[in-house]
DNA sequence: CGCCTGCTTCGACGTCGGTCGAAGCAGAGG
DNA sequence: CCTCTGCTTCGACCGACGTCGAAGCAGGCG
């Protein structure tokens, strides 16, 4: 039901360039709406700069003065907009963040495209982050 | 009141190179927050590609469904994040974005610096948007 | 099998936020 | 001065969201 973010965003031009289509924006917002809270934000810099690029709960659990819950349905959410992925092996779970939804995300802000990042694969549009609930 | 985003965010490393602290998240979610709605989106997208760079309320409330008072309300939103800044001639108030604080936002993003955006002027860190609520 | 640990889901509670109509303020123009 | 238009502020309503404890699920280990 929810709508692929690569066929709705990661096709359209930078914000200053022309307006954004009613679509557009709320598939959009869906994203920075899960970064418009501090503790996300801190989780997705976290598991974004661990080593090995991906960080167990139970590291991110000590980090704040927070419930396990709370702590879970914030990850939750960052799955949900496409931000993270999560992976059961053994008895923990190990969270990655996903490089091309920041990369799309970010050129979207800038009018000029700054492609250069090696996150954004050449020709690889249809291969952007797809949202599976 | 308000921490000056340019102090906090500004100097900070992209995500994935180390995590932020609890009050750059606070800041920088703040901005975050206020991209995380369809409408502000849009009306970002409308203000930063009208001729000119700058557009009227007039024009922006036209677009949507909804009435003048909501509109202004989530004018003001992005005014005290500090994306776009308001400025009255005459009858009308005109709206700009702040370029800078996008280029910003966007260099956290990515872990390529990608500074090449003509935003971001040279050694201009501290000139980078203050939010002055 | 039974327990223990790590994580998620559920249900509830309080706050925040988007929306509106009514009212207020600022200039322009009679 | 009065009025009219453009925009903002105020107050209220209601749904969305962050938080927690309790309960549920999954996998390791005696």
């Amino acid at each position: 039901m929810l709508a692929q973010l690569a066929e709705v965003v990661g096709c359209c031009e930078p914000l200053a360039r022309e307006p954004l289509s009613a679509q557009q924006s709320v598939e959009l917002s869906r994203v920075f709406k899960a970064m418009g809270d501090p503790v996300r934000l801190r989780l997705l810099s976290l598991i974004a700069s661990h080593v090995g690029g991906e960080a167990c709960v139970c590291d991110l659990t000590d980090v704040f003065d927070l419930s396990g819950p709370t702590i879970s349905h914030h990850l939750k959410v960052l799955r949900e907009a496409g931000l993270v992925t999560g992976e059961r092996r053994g008895t923990w779970v190990y969270y990655r963040v996903r490089p091309e939804l920041l990369a799309t995300v970010s050129a979207v802000l800038v009018p000029e495209p700054a492609e250069d990042s090696p996150a954004s694969v050449p020709g690889g549009r249809e291969a952007l982050p797809v949202v599976e609930a």
